[in-house]
DNA sequence: ATTATTTTAACGAACGTTCAGTAAAATGCC
DNA sequence: GGCATTTTACTGAACGTTCGTTAAAATAAT
């Protein structure tokens, strides 16, 4: 094989925390390339245009959260109260760590209104988070208002990433966890 | 042929709504004048610059809001169903009129990682919507508890408006809406 | 030599902004 | 009231810069 400065998957965990925090618009490919040491035509090399990018991006980031979150429902080891713990320090990885929130919150608000591309993705990504708070909700509430709850929850959460970065104040996420906590041990 | 087209006034109106639903970045000015019938130089006579007219846009939300809410709020013949009746048509006015959602939550995560210029009106708005809720809620709840909860509703609201335009279905708003309702009336 | 990886150089289009110019309206003067 | 001047409202063309994208050349590994 020819000297590999980098990789497809190496961009793509570069370029992840810009998009984030910059936003898909403000982010120019060229300096998406620079924060990844290469020329901003090697890009197409591995994507066929920005958009092709942004859109494994996000796939990228679901995939990951996906894989996580549902290892963590779906274990047969661990204990409710375990299992709460391990998708809080889940959700405060991918939504407060470094700055920017939530990508797929933010790339929603950015694109969806101009450019459906991304909304299946996002869409799907909403309904994962959902239904992953419902299986957990489910243990001590009925399955429509498991649902209902969800959905209160992903809402609290994600309004709380907003409040959390206009304040710089993380007690908003926080607050929100600690609602969800609560709601899904019925305390 | 130049006589009186349009003012600074009309620009504003006209431009909220583009700004609301395509985002600041993705608003040029070329877009915007269109918009508003005159050619775009024409819009360096009213503002500096773009970002002098996002200020003044969100100045003008902002205060639109504050007018509207707290002349429901410190109404002395309002009763406390009117008052949350009337608060309700006025957040549907501003997040779910036409498309956009939040120009305030769109705008915040848009840009306040590359540029804190608009920080402080964003800021100053949301103080302005919890504090607005806090005084319906201290009707049936103590002062602390009042403010926990007006932070929890916004946060509600606002991943409600997010859900509802990634959905294209409102009964995220509603549900939020319905469970402020519940929280203020103390149901 | 061929194939895979990366760079250099350039493209047209769109961006925000500036500026000289112009027509209508408002103002000052008689 | 009529005329001269200034101010207000607006246009159209151009500015330099950055954008996403492409083609071709260069480099490195097999």
């Amino acid at each position: 094989m020819p000297k590999i400065k980098t990789s497809k998957e190496e961009v793509l965990k570069k370029v992840i925390p810009i998009l984030r925090s910059r936003g898909v618009q403000n982010s120019s490919m060229s300096e998406l390339s620079k924060a990844c040491g290469i020329q901003k035509s090697h890009f197409y090399y591995y994507f066929s245009n920005k958009e092709d990018l942004i859109r494994e991006v996000l796939a990228t980031v679901h995939s990951y959260f996906n894989y996580n979150l549902f290892k963590i429902i779906e274990s047969n080891t661990l204990s409710l109260n375990e299992k709460v713990l391990k998708m809080k320090l889940l959700l405060d990885k991918l939504f407060r760590a470094s700055d920017g929130g939530c990508i797929m919150a933010n790339t929603a608000l950015e694109t969806i209104h101009l450019d459906p591309t991304y909304k299946k993705e996002i869409q799907s990504f909403f309904k994962d988070f959902i239904l992953g708070l419902q299986r957990l909700l489910e243990v001590h509430h009925s399955t429509e208002k498991a649902l209902l709850l969800a959905e209160q929850m992903v809402q609290d959460i994600e309004g709380g990433i907003l409040l959390m970065q206009i304040y710089d104040d993380p007690k908003y996420l926080n607050n929100a966890m600690k609602r969800t906590e609560t709601a899904i041990l019925n305390l």
